[in-house]
DNA sequence: GTCTATAGTTCGATAGAC
DNA sequence: GTCTATCGAACTATAGAC
């Protein structure tokens, strides 16, 4: 690898540093091409010579996201034993990295309206191996309505993207531990509760 | 009353309900104030007479937002005797209205950092009417943790705001129902569990 | 690959006629 | 209270020098 490349992928990383931090704060919208320059420490001209729209900038921060929790989840899952595990494994990680990458994960979760239609469905192909995988595993529980408590087994996880502060009382791992610990309950069957 | 006043309160309608769909399907800073105008059959200019700023229209919905959901889950509680009726009520009620509400629940959820610090404020003070409403009714069942069980039950909530689609699977009162059980499940004392 | 400068468009908001 | 017309600023993206 020639020094140049390493110097242009470096460049590359400080430009989508610099636009995850600007969506995840302002939206895709309320971000100009100049904010994400700025923070990058390139001029706005700049950012056109390695990407080619404001638009691909999200789309690669979206599919790279998107990718990394495909990876998480499918990972919790297969490494764990009895669907019980698999799903206080798949919760525990969903929901910490939430938190942990909370800033990831706002784009990741909220800015999907702004893709093309194209990169939209590239990425909603990965959201429905996520959910796939999530029903997979509540359907080897056996819950009233599978569908819908998979749904909110991974709203819970979602949801901790808007709310999470990293100032907050809670630390990503208790988080993904207490969350665990609720989904477990969730996905109780009748003839276990008194 | 008089037929001018009556006029302008129509015309001020008109415009919130076009502002309410154009905010929540390409969100505060994807709308242009031409694209409200034209929604609300009027030119851009007339949207000045009624309202001073973008920013006012968006703290006009947002306001009215928080406080019907703050309304529901205040009269849910009040309306119901024991905290686990309570709690079923607050669930009940509160996502079905993010279901049948979806329109309004994507700008109450999803654009409050699009206010200014002011309107931010007003707005967090009604949040935080909701937040400390459900965690009451949780505090009143014995689980390990009743703030973050609380946060977790309202995420149920807001989240059906983000995937709720009004030809899916159920129905408002469906998802209400449905999740209303998932909640009771999640509030399950250790000793009703073998 | 980065810069300055700017094209061309769209933005929020206003002026002034009716 | 609505309109047409438009201001001045901001926007995305490009041109061309280095």
């Amino acid at each position: 690898m020639r020094a140049t490349t390493q110097r242009g992928e470096l460049t590359r990383t400080r430009l989508l540093d610099a636009a995850l931090r600007s969506f995840a704060a302002r939206g895709f919208h309320g971000t100009g091409t100049r904010d994400i320059a700025e923070a990058a420490g390139l001029s706005p001209a700049a950012v056109y010579v390695h990407y080619r729209t404001k638009e691909e900038l999200l789309f690669a921060l979206s599919l790279a996201g998107h990718r990394a929790v495909r990876d998480l989840v499918v990972a919790a899952v297969a490494g764990a034993g009895s669907p019980r595990d698999q799903l206080r494994d798949l919760v525990r990680e969903f929901a910490a990295w939430h938190a942990r990458s909370h800033v990831q994960a706002r784009v990741v979760q909220y800015e999907m309206a702004a893709l093309t239609p194209e990169h939209a469905a590239a990425v909603a192909e990965i959201r429905r191996e996520i959910e796939a995988t999530a029903r997979g595993v509540v359907q080897a529980l056996s819950v009233p309505d599978p569908p819908m408590t998979a749904l909110a087994i991974l709203s819970l996880g979602v949801d901790v993207a808007r709310w999470y502060r990293p100032d907050g009382a809670w630390s990503p791992e208790e988080i993904g531990e207490r969350y665990a610990a609720i989904a477990l309950r969730m996905v109780l069957t009748s003839d276990a509760i008194q």
